[in-house]
DNA sequence: GCCGTTTTCGGCCCGACTGTTTTCAGTCG
């Protein structure tokens, strides 16, 4: 296992998983050592912070799931980049074992087997090795394999090659809706309901979850397998199957009868950490959960909501968004569940650009002021924001880019007269570059001129996170600057987000009483949920957007308050919920 | 190896599906 010097969480993750594979080789009788350096990997690899700043704070006793011997083993770790139990346990493994482990449908021992029998020892080319050895119909000749598996491991590694990356929201609900309606009332079919991450609104999706209600699964279950974009059939059985469709997505299928609906539900929504930690809890009230219903003893109960399941519990329902074991459960037990956000409260837009000519030096927007206005309408909001990009600076001299804000100004009120009867404000606002050393790319007298602005980082991502902090901090300083317009900069399957001290920029917001923005574009969503609850915690407000460059975008505003819910805020906490009186003032007067 | 609102010892989530070693281990979600 080699260690880079930087020791990210996913690295340190990857390690944990690898100690825990190694053990189960060792046929020892203690398998909860393996699950609790599974739990660990997990715990890392969802930590919000980096594990090294943890160590480096001493705060690694804050990690659920890495106790005392862990400690330990990190402390080695992140100061002499190895920690001797951990070579002593890989001693002997061939490295190839965690390389095969990647293909689906094999695991460690699987794995270790196939290395041992075919002499395949180094990580480089390893699965390319298994190919060759299964082609020749070596694979079937191994203990433990057989024709069938070896065919398994071919067609598992050809798709573990096409496997795509995770996907994003609205593409998943596209997929998710095809098969749906593909299963049509097959079986006769009550309800089909995506679930999974799907439901839980995750920023990315992995793969599809489907249930279905229904009293004859079978019927169903073949004509799921029979879906017209199938690549592959993973498994068929007779209340669940799973299927490959196009571009590598997996799309999973549960059925149970209606009188079960609650607790498939329950069930197929996870996390599974959540599901986890609920059968945990309900272990030690002498029940035992599953999707089937709850069991104490031999006796099934079943349940045909949700509420009823958790309410047996002696919970209160949890919004899915909330469901990643991250202390929903002991809020759900206390009755201190928040009362998240709900799309109807959104009352205004603040992040459109519309095709008025700013002469930018990004994308100007499409639609008019007068189209997307009429789209807030039909929204029901109150208000909307135009935010223009800044005049591109190279272009332009300062009179240029301080009579271009003057002339939209004087459109925004002309517009604002307009619509005067219609129960809709218009603000005039800019969203502005923040240039790498943290000024704006707009001079402070055309700054004057608008209402409010929006800076955000639209290049220079790397750098360090002091020196990125500072930066973002400069920009905010001026009492025009309301927002910062999608903080991190992350584009989802694309790049990374800027690192910043988050815990400063909360405290600057905070006390200056400046409003962070979730993006809601779907490949944006950011802030992104773990630090909009953080945000949250320090009493900083947020706002949710769209930035949408034509009307269509507009009905994105879905996806944002998704993410404002999965940060467990309530609507006090975002400033679009205000009423347009109320917003005025702590927009324009803070 | 972790953890504690019945525990510092004695527990540790649940079940479907698959292929092979014909009674169950391995894998997955």
């Amino acid at each position: 296992m080699k260690i880079s010097k930087s020791m990210g969480n996913l690295e340190i993750a990857k390690l944990f998983r690898a100690v825990a594979a190694a053990y189960a080789l060792k046929e020892e009788d203690n398998k909860f050592r393996i699950t609790a350096y599974e739990r660990a990997a997990d715990a890392v690899e969802h930590s919000s912070s980096e594990v090294k700043d943890l160590w480096d704070c001493g705060e690694l006793g804050s990690l659920a799931g890495v106790g005392s011997a862990m400690t330990q083993h990190l402390d080695e770790l992140f100061r002499k980049g190895r920690v001797k139990h951990f070579d002593q346990l890989f001693r002997g493994l061939p490295a190839a074992v965690f390389e095969l482990m990647e293909i689906p449908g094999i695991g460690v021992k699987m794995a270790y087997k196939l290395c041992k029998a075919l002499g395949i020892n180094r990580t480089h080319g390893a699965v390319e090795k298994l190919e060759r050895a299964a082609k020749r119909g070596k694979v079937r000749k191994v203990e433990g394999f057989g024709e069938e598996s070896e065919r398994n491991v071919l067609e598992n590694i050809i798709q573990m090659r096409k496997r795509t990356t995770r996907i994003l929201l609205p593409d998943a609900y596209r997929t998710a809706r095809e098969v749906i309606d593909w299963l049509g009332e097959t079986g006769g079919i009550k309800t089909a309901e995506p679930l999974g991450s799907l439901r839980r609104k995750a920023s990315t999706v992995g793969d599809i979850d489907i249930a279905v209600f229904c009293e004859r699964p079978a019927g169903v279950i073949k004509r799921f397998t029979q879906f017209p974009q199938v690549s592959q059939i993973i498994e068929s059985g007779t209340e669940s199957a799973s299927i490959v469709v196009s571009r590598g997505i997996q799309v999973d299928l549960m059925v149970q009868p209606e009188r079960r609906f609650g607790s498939l539900l329950q069930h197929f929504t996870g996390s599974k950490h959540h599901n986890i930690a609920l059968r945990e809890l309900a272990l030690k009230r002498g029940v035992s959960l599953s999707e089937k219903g709850i069991k104490r003893g031999s006796t099934l109960k079943e349940f045909s909501t949700e509420e009823d399941f958790y309410g047996y519990l002696g919970m209160d329902w949890i919004p899915p968004e909330l469901r990643e074991d991250a202390g929903e459960i002991e809020a759900g037990i206390s009755h201190k569940l928040p009362v998240l956000v709900e799309l109807s409260e959104i009352k205004g837009d603040l992040h459109l650009h519309s095709s008025f000519n700013s002469e930018p030096s990004h994308d100007l927007g499409t639609s008019s002021m007068e189209d997307m206005i009429q789209k807030a309408l039909t929204l029901k909001y109150q208000y909307v924001g135009f935010s223009e990009h800044n005049p591109s600076v190279s272009r332009h001299s300062e009179s240029e880019i301080i009579d271009l804000v003057k002339t939209k100004r004087e459109i925004i009120e002309k517009v604002n007269y307009s619509f005067a009867n219609r129960g809709i404000f218009v603000f005039n606002g800019m969203e502005i570059d923040i240039k790498p050393d943290g000024s704006r790319a707009l001079p402070d007298k055309a700054l004057e001129l608008l209402d409010y602005a929006i800076v955000s980082i639209h290049g220079s991502f790397g750098g360090e996170k002091t020196s990125q902090t500072e930066r973002v901090i400069r920009a905010m300083s001026h009492e025009k600057v309301r927002i910062f317009g999608h903080p991190t900069a992350r584009k989802l399957r694309e790049r990374e987000g800027v690192d910043l001290e988050w815990e400063k920029i909360f405290e600057f917001c905070h006390k200056q009483k400046k409003i962070l923005e979730i993006n809601s574009y779907p490949d944006r969503l950011d802030l992104p949920d773990v630090l909009v609850k953080e945000a949250v915690k320090s009493g900083v407000k947020l706002v949710i957007n769209t930035d949408s460059h034509e009307v269509s975008a507009m009905d994105l505003m879905t996806y944002g308050t998704s993410v404002a819910r999965r940060g467990w805020a309530e609507g006090s906490d975002i400033m679009n919920a205000l009423k347009l009186a109320d917003f005025k003032k702590e927009l324009l007067n803070p």
